[in-house]
DNA sequence: TTTTGAGTTGTTCGA
DNA sequence: GTCGAACAACTCAAA
């Protein structure tokens, strides 16, 4: 069993072939993960520290039997194979770009050895390629997606394997945490914590998930995510816990976005590092420079954009409400091209997941799957009024206001002494860049009918 | 093939 | 302060 992004032991198919397959006479079924490089060097130390921790978390859990190795899967998983002489190899699907071209060369080179790959089920809960439209093609509308998904429906979450015969090889230790910022704090991480962060949700946050879920200052979202990457928990098994109440069916929509994008990057694999419509191609991008770097430390003197960047340091993980405003403000504010903020995000994020930010950013940039509004430019002042009404989020994450009241704690400029405990300045004029990015914008649309 | 309806998340301006 | 219109016409999905 080649564990990759399915961390877990309950609703696996994968796990429950493996254990199916293994004879009486069989040593049993070995747990194997690959430390890939090619998969570790986007991730930060923040993703890096919460993979790890979830490695040893499920070590624990099958008797310390996980065996660990470090390299290139396409030789390491036909080598272990060999020592212990398996016959098939089993594991989740990846639809990722990189997953998909990997999988097959293991596969190859596993076959070259009369031996197979078997892949089966994947981390979401209507695998890409699924779904399409009546002409057969992918979606790249969320709605008509959405309504497809729901009609296709999920399958009950199967059993965890009763009792597995865990195999022993050798292999490495999970490499110690990566040295961490000061102060940084991570989840929990795991099966059984993804477990009790849904409970919690569930019982706390999940019947007003509807409204809640916007207001940063809330803490109201499922905080989820980072177990749905490294699949300490499927998709599945959360669905088959939720009702009909409104929170519960947007929390359903939520997931069926992550499925949506999933199945839009299978269907389209440039678009991880491409933008995914052409419309764009013209458009002019500012290289990142000092501003750029002021957005990632969080320095450029709008509160809401600011909270959020040192939110993102300090937990590895930011609100979604706030996802969209910073990286409006990158894209539309300071003209830089949002695969320059997706590549951040993916190092700074415990969730870090492909389709997820990379099309999340696309949609923000105007370059993806959003239809028509390329003159959405967020106003960070309204946002934080809107969203953020009495300041709770902002004050939280910048210590620097936390004596700022009212209405000035989205706009401390406005304050007789300027801003207060040495907060900077706005590096740029809001008005002055949106209509800058409006320009640009039409430039490009202007000359993609050409 | 053509037509029609609709598209996660917004902002600004003027009445 | 609130409300509706304009932004500018594009692409997708289904009838």
């Amino acid at each position: 069993m080649w564990f990759r992004r399915d961390l877990r032991l309950a609703d696996h198919p994968a796990l429950l072939a493996a254990c199916d397959e293994t004879a009486a006479a069989d040593p049993g079924v070995l747990a194997l993960f690959v430390l890939d490089d090619t998969l570790r060097g986007p991730a930060g130390a923040a993703r890096l520290a919460f993979l790890y921790r979830c490695l040893r978390e499920l070590d624990e859990r099958i008797g310390g039997r996980l065996c660990v190795r470090t390299g290139d899967p396409v030789e390491v998983v036909p080598a272990v194979a060999r020592e212990i002489g398996a016959g098939t190899v089993h594991c989740s699907t990846d639809h990722g770009p990189y997953g998909t071209r990997r999988d097959r060369r293991v596969a190859e080179a596993l076959a070259r050895d009369g031996r197979e790959l078997r892949p089966l089920g994947s981390p979401y809960a209507v695998a890409p390629g699924r779904l399409h439209t009546a002409g057969g093609t992918p979606f790249r509308v969320y709605t008509p997606y959405y309504r497809a998904w729901y009609a296709h429906g999920v399958r009950k979450p199967p059993a965890a394997p009763r009792e597995v015969r865990w195999a022993r090889a050798d292999g490495d230790p999970v490499p110690p945490d990566p040295a961490l910022p000061a102060g940084l704090t991570l989840p929990t991480a795991g099966e059984e914590a993804a477990g009790a962060r849904f409970a919690q949700f569930l019982d706390a946050d999940a019947a007003r998930y509807a409204t809640r879920r916007d207001e940063p200052g809330a803490d109201a979202t499922s905080r989820l995510s980072p177990y749905l990457k490294y699949g300490c928990v499927h998709p599945r098994t959360l669905l088959a816990r939720l009702g009909r109440g409104e929170g519960h069916e947007r929390f359903r929509m939520e997931l069926a976005w992550r499925d949506f994008y999933a199945d839009v990057l299978a269907a389209n694999p440039d678009s991880a590092r491409a933008d995914l419509t052409p419309a764009l191609g013209g458009m002019e991008y500012d290289e990142p420079g000092p501003d750029a770097q002021a957005w990632r430390d969080g320095r450029t003197g709008f509160p809401i954009v600011d909270a959020g960047m040192r939110q993102l340091l300090a937990e590895g993980w930011l609100h979604n409400r706030v996802r969209m405003i910073v990286a409006s403000f990158l894209c539309k504010d300071l003209h830089v091209w949002w695969g320059h903020g997706a590549r951040w995000f993916l190092r700074t994020l415990v969730d870090g997941d492909l389709a997820s930010n990379n099309h999340g950013w696309q949609w923000v940039a105007g370059t993806g799957t959003d239809a028509a509004p390329y003159f959405r430019v967020f106003n960070p002042v309204a946002q934080g009024r809107s969203h953020d009404p009495d300041g709770t989020y902002v004050r939280r994450w910048v210590p620097e206001l936390a004596d700022v009241t009212g209405r000035a704690v989205h706009e401390p400029w406005t304050l007789p002494d300027g801003p207060p405990n040495g907060y900077p300045r706005p590096i740029v004029g809001h008005a002055q860049e949106r209509r800058e990015a409006l320009r640009r914008y039409g430039t490009a649309r202007v000359r993609a009918a050409r």
